[in-house]
DNA sequence: GTATATGCAAATTATTTGCCGGTTG
DNA sequence: CAACCGGCAAATAATTTGCATATAC
């Protein structure tokens, strides 16, 4: 069950005050967009949410806020081949992305065992890795049994 | 060492004609350009390689004619991250890509444990894996062993 | 009060497209 | 010769930025 965080500052927020941003009405709202989202919000859609908050907030200002705090490491920005990026909480513990190519639907997966044979590949090859994108690109399997 | 078994055409080229492409003087020049290329070049750069051979190509033309030959499955394109599409030979075996972050140099690579991985994780999530993207970004290490 | 943030519109960057003359088969 | 292609410039799409004003600390 998804946990209802009941605290006043979301973690994003928290973590912003922490680096020593300047904390205004519209950072707040749209750390708070993105500290509830539970998918991969893009900025037209982070832009609507926050806008559905409150705030005249531009999109201009989502833009400059999305990519400050990505720049901060509060933020993570993927690109999954539709266009345009896509944020996510960056503290949360790493992962990958499986998408549904039939409906853009990110799924997050973890696999320890990749994660080390990524090292090991980046080794061989004579390189430290740095960072690493692993995406899944999949078609929903029909189910055996009725589900809706 | 391309076992060759044709005329002067290249592999891409011939390609083209077989999906019953009109091979045009540019067409010839881009799929060459692709052809020789050891590397993942973006646009501007077959544009300006393709111009080298023939000062008569536009920049509208490399675009359509990557698109095309993209979507006939003569070429590949990717998105390193670095604003730009890059295009490869489609036909070669498949890999993956390790990006030198410090330089921008893509190398391949292979391995199949990870491939199976892969599979076996996305049948998992209850998806039939239909394509994936796995790039590893790193930083050349310093050598302690003999390398070359 | 001052440095910084925001809004708006105009600018950039990568890529696509309309139009029309040029080429290919 | 007809269908298709290429060049050019204008059009899009995503994102950035200059500038005057508003706001946080």
């Amino acid at each position: 069950m998804p946990s209802g965080q009941s605290k006043d500052l979301n973690h994003i927020a928290r973590r912003c005050a922490e680096q020593g941003l300047r904390m205004t009405g519209q950072r707040r709202i749209i750390a708070r967009v993105l500290a509830e989202a539970k998918d991969h919000p893009d900025v037209e859609l982070v832009y609507r949410r926050a806008n559905a908050h409150d705030s005249r907030i531009s999109l201009s200002t989502v833009y400059r806020t999305l990519k400050l705090f990505e720049t901060k490491g509060i933020l993570e920005k993927h690109d999954f081949g539709r266009g345009r990026g896509q944020y996510e909480d960056a503290e949360r513990a790493h992962h990958d992305h499986l998408i549904d190519v039939s409906t853009g639907r990110v799924i997050e997966f973890r696999n320890d065992q990749i994660e080390k044979l990524q090292e090991a590949i980046a080794q061989e090859l004579g390189f430290e890795l740095v960072g690493h994108r692993l995406e899944l690109f999949g078609v929903p399997r029909p189910r055996k049994k009725t589900s809706s």
